[in-house]
DNA sequence: AGTATGACCAACG
DNA sequence: CCGTTGGCCATAC
């Protein structure tokens, strides 16, 4: 049997890591943002952030609805051209209640989410430039 | 099989 | 504040 193809993993079973990314994703509560980089910690892959900008990008129909809960460490509104223009991300969240400290910079001070982690030391929001 | 790129992050100068 | 470098690793060419 072989033998699993070179990503490791067989189809049908798909990716934990994107998985769990997904999971996390999900738990965002509305009003609140996190970032690319605690989503990463969040699941083992410190290190691996980008790997969850590329999970979203492929994220499907029921992520999707929640995505636009998922910033850059500073707040800034990386992934709002997937929208077709980053004001539209900006509505979403402001429809939510989030606030703006910067056109397409949210208040991380306020919103940020920090999903629920193994344990690390705690990391104090960017400051204001 | 190697190079370039990417919804990122952090350290450094 | 900006640019560069290194790390991560999947995808496109």
């Amino acid at each position: 049997m072989g033998e699993q193809s070179e990503s490791g993993l067989t189809p049908g079973e798909e990716s934990r890591f994107v998985e769990q990314v997904f999971a996390v994703v999900r738990r965002i509560p509305r009003g609140k943002v996190t970032t690319y980089g605690r989503i990463a910690r969040a699941v083992g892959a410190p290190r691996s952030a980008r790997m969850v900008g590329w999970a979203l990008h492929n994220s499907p129909p029921d992520i999707s609805d929640v995505a636009h809960r998922v910033v850059n460490r500073n707040g800034e509104l990386t992934g709002g051209w997937s929208w077709g223009h980053p004001a539209v991300m900006r509505a979403l969240l402001e429809e939510e209640g989030v606030t703006f400290v910067e056109e397409f910079q949210v208040d991380l001070a306020r919103h940020l989410w920090e999903p629920d982690r193994p344990v690390q030391l705690p990391l104090q929001p960017p400051p204001t430039k």
